[in-house]
DNA sequence: CGGATTATTGAGGTGTGTCAAGGTACGTGG
DNA sequence: CCACGTACCTTGACACACCTCAATAATCCG
């Protein structure tokens, strides 16, 4: 198992979670020693995948679940056309696949932004978590929440924002979630494609691209490097109409 | 407590869990006796509130938790110049407010579309629930999970699909959900306002009018009777592409 | 019966989509 | 290190899906 290349995908041990460095961050809750200890052994390995790699896809019956520990990925479903929504994007300490566990098979599919490495949780041990660990199976709700909560406000954006208003609040959303990670590994650029944001904001690219130049002739973002650098985050959020994340500690598995 | 009657709202025992009329329905799972005893004393009355009653706003605090017992209602959020988005409806049998009971605020608001009658739960119990009924926890996470699923479908309609095909879409996952809980009531049609719909799908009411005459024209609904009557329940599901609901049955508490 | 809500319809405007062409940057292989 | 291919970004012209405004009709309700 260690080491061994299936399918492109490369599983190998690392990071025991006792020295996660998702935990040291202060946007994570600590865990209690007990809690450590029983997600230390539900942790069944890791996955790296590269960029462009699809790691669940959509009617796909997944034995895992996952807690992404480097990188970026994105959900997103097809229509039969070809036409594509992105749900959400999946940042470090982001849970994946629970959705899939829970009711058999993956109703999205995962794809990667950019190389990462995802801690491997075995799906048959979900039950033992609930049984012996109720304070682990509260944080399980919570997170399902919490990412319910987040798509209601993605619905309020493209159902009622405006295409400028919406894009502001896609990029607001994704630099709050990507500074209290530490942001992607260093990059200030956020690494996604310009057909990224149209297809999660329900824009056309071309229509996307006029309104990213817009936003830039404002001076509150520009695009370099590939990506999107956030150059005034009080601006657009004031221009997206939206209140920001909470900054509580959050749970993670 | 009983037969009180607050801010317009009225609470007065009426159902004991044992006897919950939903149990019997086919949509949803057995409780052992375990669950069901536990459950029974969770309870801690009903909630009646009128048609057009708001039964959560966003940002309150709340104590409580609820089901949907009878009647129907809606989820949704506002902009600050008062455009509204419906995020999903509630139909009996579905949780309310689990979202401000983990996270402490609520996000979005509650509206009743009919009178409604709502069991109402006490927050301050869930940690019980958590520590003492790991299968109930189990069902919790997926009842949220389950959320999540739909808020990504309605994404998928409101980013990528046409007016016609959301519309179409929209009616279909109305009509199965209610079917499956035994048709508000009784009345054959939906007790919704064009507005609503309109809401729910991020268009205009005049278009949304004039999306609905379309439908109308091919003879897959019609509107009557202040909402909406399903003619042809497989012609609209063809129309959205959408691949409708799971039959299995479901938990509830 | 009158007021309020909801549905309907037409006219005209615009935000956003589609099509098309070209530019730029990057990665790869020679 | 250059040359080429590919992916991505940019821009303009034009079309249309959808929006807004406005007025009227139907329906419900007290």
């Amino acid at each position: 198992m260690a080491g061994e290349t299936t399918r492109g995908h490369q599983t190998k041990w690392q990071t025991p979670c006792q020295q996660c460095p998702l935990r040291s961050l202060p946007t994570f809750r600590d865990f209690s020693a007990k809690e450590l200890d029983f997600v230390a052994q539900f942790k069944r390995g890791e996955l790296s995948v590269e960029r462009g790699a699809t790691v669940l896809v959509e009617g796909m019956h997944s034995a895992h679940l996952f807690t992404l520990l480097s990188g970026w990925a994105f959900r997103y479903k097809l229509l039969t056309d070809g036409r594509r929504q992105i749900m959400n994007y999946v940042l470090p300490g982001d849970l994946v696949g629970l959705q899939g566990s829970l009711m058999g098979e993956m109703d999205h599919s995962v794809e990667a932004l950019t190389p990462v490495t995802l801690c491997v949780f075995e799906r048959a041990q979900l039950g033992r978590l609930f049984e012996r660990h109720a304070s682990l199976a509260y944080d399980l709700t919570w997170i399902a929440a919490q990412e319910e909560s987040i798509l209601d406000e993605h619905l309020l954006s493209i159902g009622r924002r405006t295409a400028l208003e919406r894009t502001a609040y896609l990029l607001s959303f994704i630099h709050q979630r990507a500074r209290a990670t530490g942001a992607a590994g260093g990059r200030r650029v956020i690494p996604i494609t310009q057909q990224h944001i149209a297809d999660t904001l329900g824009l056309s690219l071309v229509h996307t691209n006029k309104t990213l130049r817009k936003l830039a002739d404002r001076k509150l973002m520009r695009w370099q490097d590939r990506g999107c650098e956030i150059l005034d985050a009080d601006g657009l959020l004031a221009l997206s109409g939206w209140e920001g994340l909470k900054r509580e500690p959050r749970p993670f598995i």
